[in-house]
DNA sequence: TGTACATCAGTGAACGCGCGTTCACTGATGTAC
DNA sequence: TGTACATCAGTGAACGCGCGTTCACTGATGTAC
């Protein structure tokens, strides 16, 4: 190793990531700290503080890691859904990601998303606008900001019911059959979508 | 006050439920800790260890709480609910509760259900076991388990996505309003149930 | 009704821990001339 | 090609904190006689 010196790091950022991430799955959230990080990136407690202003920061900049890979799930499972099958393997795609990493997925989601984070809104603007794009394009015609909203609600409980045990998890094909089952249980009756609006309105006395 | 001395406190194991809650709600799950809830409880820090084991039976006895506090919700919402009207008046009730107790739902669903705490298993068995008999109710002759877990999936993605913010929470009309139409769609496509399980098999190829 | 004693529910000092964060520092790197 | 110097990325000691948990203890309560 040309680079025995360990004093430049290299690519500190990466390696304090990597090894966020690492934690997360072995501990939970609970051991995420810098210093945690800073000893398994093999380092002094204090240099973490040379790429992430405090302990939130990491945090953040982890969760936008994980948004990222969600995207790379959701689009690797099918680039532009146009059907109600397509848009089923999106949302196998969706509790698979989850599953393979639920901390991940906890800090993500489950912590109070600090409206400051910006980074996070941002992300998360983007998923709804991403399903309210697939909605759009199997659906036409149809009020696609209310649909999205459930498909998203009935894909995101799916996740985390899963991811807390509430449902059959034993293999990834049991739980792809069933967000299939779920999603299809929604999507025929898309056709009468129109409809459905009507009648809550009409029930709304 | 003939009960000055506050040396035998009376039910400190509720008070320190109590304080528990307020601490939670004010700070996040981060904030209950043994030690603040004794101090918010007025008493020694090693008081509490007369009530509870250690700090995970605080917080599973807290989260016991939630379950049986969810519960009322519901069956306050609805007895026995037995049209999707009624139903969607149950799902309404079911985000109603994590948005007034948010600490409290991420408690008892957000963090990593440990398989050791025999109480919070039976509690959400309970829970998916009254959604099971209340869509057994409203559509007889249907696949009650395949449906009752989307049906449960939705309110509860729908209970965190508002919870995340994502969601318009503005007033509680525009989340109930939002629920309702969930659910509706979901509900609508229940006739066709059968047809349903036919068309999901038939795409399994 | 009064006393002796067991039991119960609290106290408070102390422990060791890991944490986030600060600070002054130093070794390595790169650039200007 | 060689040297001077600014900058960058790390070190390591130190701080104060709140935490969970232990321990020996003591004051209050209730019961047996």
């Amino acid at each position: 190793m040309s680079q025995a010196s360990t004093y430049h790091h290299g690519d500190l950022r990466a390696a304090c990531l990597r090894a966020a991430r690492e934690l997360l799955e072995e501990d939970g959230s609970a051991g995420l700290s810098l210093r945690a990080v800073a000893r398994r990136a093999g380092v002094s407690a204090t240099a973490p503080y040379r790429h992430f202003a405090d302990r939130d920061a990491l945090v953040s900049a982890v969760a936008a890691e994980g948004y990222h890979e969600l995207a790379g799930y959701l689009t690797e499972a099918h680039p532009a859904p146009s059907t109600p099958d397509e848009l089923a393997a999106v949302a196998v795609a969706y509790v698979r990601f989850a599953l393979e990493h639920p901390a991940l997925f906890r800090v993500m989601f489950a912590e109070p998303c600090d409206p400051t984070s910006e980074e996070r809104v941002a992300a998360t603007a983007a998923i709804s606008e991403y399903v309210r794009s697939i909605v759009r394009a199997t659906f036409p015609g149809v009020d696609a900001d209310a649909l999205s909203t459930t498909v998203w609600a009935l894909v995101h409980g799916l996740a985390f019911l899963h991811l807390d045990g509430k449902l059959d998890i034993s293999t990834p094909d049991v739980v792809a059959t069933q967000v299939r089952a779920a999603v299809h249980a929604l999507f025929d009756a898309s056709p009468a979508m129109s409809r459905t609006a009507a009648v809550s309105s009409g029930r709304a006395d």
